[in-house]
DNA sequence: GCCAACGTTGGC
DNA sequence: GCCAACGTTGGC
């Protein structure tokens, strides 16, 4: 199976939002502080040019807001050898990391954010694992029909 | 290697 | 603020 071409991940706005990438250098920062094994493995199969949306989680609107691009595939996160850093990972060495980041760029915002409201109510995205009961991966792909679908809703 | 307890996420 | 889901930890 070929690598998705589109993937979600979501963020807390008060920690990085969407608005917090386009105002980076270049609209670029690395995507770090994942700490779950399924979502570092995605991360893993991203690849330059792959397509990202950028969703908001934990705020309101809760919601899809801008879309971004991979623009440098994994390589270790730099928060899990920092004792200071909330990320610190006391098993990871720099000669043996266990946590990668990937940089995106943002593209650009939605014309309409799309909620996870009407997300759950539009046909065909009943198998996002975003809209399962208490799922907590907050990186996961997306199919490409899922994709047309919501950046239809998006504009 | 099992599984209960614990901690975290994140929608509600 | 509550609590369901679920990943992780640790005792055995």
């Amino acid at each position: 199976m070929p690598s998705p071409r589109y993937w979600l991940m979501k963020s807390e706005p008060t920690t990085f939002s969407f608005d917090d990438l386009v105002q980076s250098k270049n609209s670029t920062n690395h995507w770090d502080g994942v700490r779950n094994y399924q979502a570092r493995n995605f991360m893993r199969e991203m690849r330059v040019g792959d397509q990202v949306l950028f969703y908001h989680s934990n705020c309101d609107p809760l919601a899809a807001v801008g879309l971004a691009e991979v623009v440098r595939e994994a390589y270790p996160d730099h928060t899990q050898f920092d004792r200071k850093n909330i990320h610190y990972d006391a098993k990871a060495t720099r000669g043996k990391p266990i946590w990668d980041m990937v940089d995106l760029r943002a593209i650009k915002p939605l014309r309409k954010s799309v909620t996870l409201d009407t997300l759950r109510k539009t046909k065909g995205l009943e198998k996002m694992p975003l809209l399962r009961r208490a799922n907590r991966l907050s990186v996961m792909p997306v199919t490409p029909k899922e994709w047309d679908i919501i950046l239809k809703l998006g504009g």
